[in-house]
DNA sequence: AAATGTAGTATCCCTCCGGTTACCGCACTC
DNA sequence: GAGTGCGGTAACCGGAGGGATACTACATTT
């Protein structure tokens, strides 16, 4: 017989809680969305312009998913023409912490690539990008 | 004319950060796999038991991506029959506060459903479970 | 010899998701 | 009336990803 298995010293999950969190943010560019609603609220446009990749389709897709799970609110500008502008709920605001955090190891690995290769030029395109 | 776009106060992608991070943790289950393996080194079988629905297929899958990815490492051990051990690198660690703020926010979720709704079966499944 | 446990792999299949393209209605400007 | 900017929606399509199931190889236990 092999090894015992031991028991884990994790919590387990009767309902996960990562789980639970990451539903919240699922769906492509979710947590990109989340985090460009961060500082104020934001009109359509202008997340597609924070977010170039993304297409209006999806962008869109996100934003009623966002809304519908609580994340988001959608308020429509009386201007001409008619604009909307997406906000944070105060339980999208609880996700900033965590998605700060991958944020900032984001950062530091960009730090590091472009610290040990100086040589590159700076606006090259690396190989872990093709996996975004 | 609409309204000028204005200029995001959140820091612009030249290569995203967040958009880093997330490849690391790319793919089913994969944050709950670093997740359990934050406390201590955990073997195949024990990890199998910590997710319940995931798939051998699909453990194993995600094993091999999060290696090649430099996250965690393996170690085959000399048991009988032989066992493999996996374990978090420093890279690996370092997702651990964002994975942590992550389940953090879940906790509050499920704490929160159970105080608003104290009636109900403690084991029942909520809805937003079958989002997962 | 059969069962058990460990660590996977192989194969099939099917769904969902997201990219692309095209298009809409409105209001203003030129 | 043509063009532009805004905020989307509709339809199509392709591929990747993941669930289910079955199978392997080896060693020990019964």
């Amino acid at each position: 017989m092999g090894l015992p298995v031991r028991k884990s010293k994790v919590a387990a999950p009767p309902a996960c809680p990562l789980t639970e969190s990451l539903a919240l943010l699922r769906g492509a560019w979710a947590p990109n969305v989340v985090w460009y609603l961060s500082a104020e609220p934001r009109r359509f446009g202008e997340l597609r312009h924070d977010i170039p990749r993304i297409s209006a389709r999806v962008l869109s897709a996100r934003l009623r998913e966002l809304e519908s799970r609580g994340l988001v609110t959608r308020r429509v500008l009386a201007t001409s023409p008619p604009s909307a502008e997406y906000a944070l709920t105060p339980l999208g605001r609880e996700l900033l912490p965590a998605i700060q955090a991958l944020a900032s190891v984001g950062q530091k690995l960009i730090a590091e690539w472009e610290a040990s290769a100086p040589k590159r030029a700076s606006g090259t395109a690396r190989k872990r990008a093709r996996q975004s």
